[in-house]
DNA sequence: AACATATATCGTATATTTACGATATATAAG
DNA sequence: CTTATATATCGTAAATATACGATATATGTT
C-alpha cells in the first residue's frame, strides 16, 4: 500500500491554486537570461553574496537586487544576512520540490 | 563503460549557447498563466485545436494564437495542420528533453 | 556616535509583453 | 469560383518588466 500511495502521488497530476502560482512564478523567474545565470552562478557558489553576483554581472547592483528578490519571492532562492552581507543559495528543498513537480506533471 | 558515460551526462551542468537559449525560452513560455493553462489543456486534451482552445480561455482567439507562436517558438508544443484546423500536441521529444535537462542542471 | 561597507528601495525612463479588433490567409464544401 | 470555417498576422493600446542613478537602511568598526 505505500506502493500504491507512491503511484497515486506519482501520476496526480493536479496542484492547488497556491502551488500551481508558485510553479509559474518559479518558471517565469527562471525564464530571464540574467536571472537563469544568477541561479548557475549560485549553484556553482552556494553561499556567494550580492558584491560577488554583482561583480559577475554586466549590470547594476540595483538591477541584481531586484532580480534577487524575484528569485526569493519564487523561493528558488534563499539570502541570510552574513554581518554585512547576504549570503545566497539556492533553496534546496523549493528546488527539488520544482524538479518533483516538473517530473509529476508533465 | 556505458555506465560510466550514463554518470558523466548526469553530472554535465553545462549546455551549449543554443540549448541554453532553448532552455530558458522554454522557462519563460510556462512563466505566464495562460500559456501554462494552455499546457495542462493540451496535456489533458491531446490534438485539440485553437477552437477548443479559444473555447477554453477567457481570452480573444487573437490572443490564443498569440501565446501558441511562443509555444511552439519554444518547441514546447507542435501544431499540424489538419483540414482548415491546427492540431496541437505537447512536443513529448522536446518536453522530455526539458524534463531531464532540468533534472541535470539543478 | 561617526564612518565604511553591503544591500535594498525609490523614482523613473525605456523596452517588452499582453490583449484586442480588424483583417489576411488557407482549406474544405458547395 | 464563391462561401464558410479555422487560424494567423497586423496595428495598437495598456500593462508589466527591466534597468539605472540616487538614496535609504542596516551592520560592523573605530
Amino acid at each position: 500500500m505505500m506502493t500504491e500511495l507512491k503511484e497515486k502521488l506519482a501520476e496526480n497530476k493536479t496542484l492547488s491554486r497556491l502551488e500551481r502560482e508558485r510553479f509559474i512564478a518559479m518558471f517565469k523567474a527562471m525564464g530571464n537570461p540574467i536571472r537563469y545565470e544568477m541561479m548557475e552562478y549560485m549553484l556553482k557558489f552556494p553561499g556567494c553574496n550580492t558584491t560577488n553576483i554583482v561583480d559577475h554581472l554586466p549590470i547594476a547592483q540595483a538591477t541584481v537586487s531586484q532580480h534577487l528578490k524575484v528569485l526569493k519571492e519564487s523561493g528558488l532562492v534563499s539570502g541570510e544576512l552574513e554581518g554585512p552581507a547576504t549570503c545566497y543559495c539556492l533553496n534546496d528543498e523549493n528546488v527539488n520540490w520544482f524538479k518533483e513537480t516538473v517530473q509529476r506533471i508533465f
